[in-house]
DNA sequence: CCCGATATTATCGTGCACGATTAATCAGGA
DNA sequence: TCCTGATTAATCGTGCACGATAATATCGGG
């Protein structure tokens, strides 16, 4: 901070911005699998949810918000409007009524079959751009796990 | 399709998927901003805005758009709390009504000096993950394209 | 058993993203 | 002039993200 030539570049444009590249990234995302999904029904965020408990079911509203990074001011009315449409039930545990437990229904679980197109649409995008995927998903999970921690550092 | 080894896999899990990779991350990245805008009043989609602005000022909301793959249904009341916190004004074009044009107030010009917190966080991260972030942009921003023309050949 | 601390989920208000619609203006031709 | 179509911005309703708060349940110490 002392040394001015070390400051970082007053004319940052837009292009060159790690912020904008993933919002405008992600949003693009959501775009391109939006006619997949108003197929079904869903929205990106619900597809997601979904993807997770295809993934492990029967778990509670916090560990699943563990998974996604979401709290329950989040997760509660999705969950709700997937209970609504009769993808999942919404219980309280029994044994510890302060928890409630996320199940599938069995329409639920066939959701997964009929949500092939959008994950084929990835792939062929992939593969238009001649571009293996993996490489790129371990690093973006790896820069979301050093955002997540400066962002513990700063904030709180 | 008709052959069953081309399919996708049907067990892909969350970490796999490279809509949550950029979901996840861009909400990471969201947090990670969180504290320093706060101080400055601004969301994280307000400051994007503003990014582009800083570059390229007294613009029309349609532009604007282009430039951030926003709408003006997004736009219109964004850059309305914008101008109500002083940063900007936005006037109709006497040439022409039907357009508005956005120009930075002094005031919001100045913010462009006092956002350098942000941008050293995420300078910090990158040097402490010891990655250069350009390359990385760059192919974020050739994802976005294309996944918007993706996006036009399925949903129009 | 009671009480305070902790844990888990739900609720509320604000702002963003977007599909659909509306309103106002402009341009060009009969 | 008037009419039609195109352009630009604004408005409305739904759902997500999140800070702040509340409500309920559990646990542990006295």
């Amino acid at each position: 901070m002392t040394d001015p030539r070390s400051q970082t570049p007053d004319l940052a444009t837009l292009d060159d911005q790690l912020c904008f590249a993933i919002y405008s990234a992600n949003t693009a995302i959501n775009r391109m699998y939006r006619p997949y999904l108003s197929k079904l029904g869903l929205t990106y965020p619900q597809y997601i949810a979904l993807l997770a408990l295809w993934e492990t079911d029967d778990v509670t509203v916090g560990a699943l918000g563990k998974r996604l990074y979401l709290d329950t001011n989040t997760l509660t009315p999705l969950l709700k409007r997937l209970e609504g449409m009769g993808h999942l039930t919404r219980t309280r545990d029994p044994k510890d009524e302060r928890v409630v437990r996320i199940r599938l229904t069995d329409q639920g679980r066939a959701l997964q079959a009929r949500a092939t197109d959008a994950l084929a649409c990835v792939h062929a995008m992939a593969s238009e751009a001649d571009v293996d995927l993996k490489p790129w998903i371990e690093a973006l999970n790896h820069l979301r796990e050093q955002a997540l921690n400066k962002a513990q550092c700063a904030g709180g």
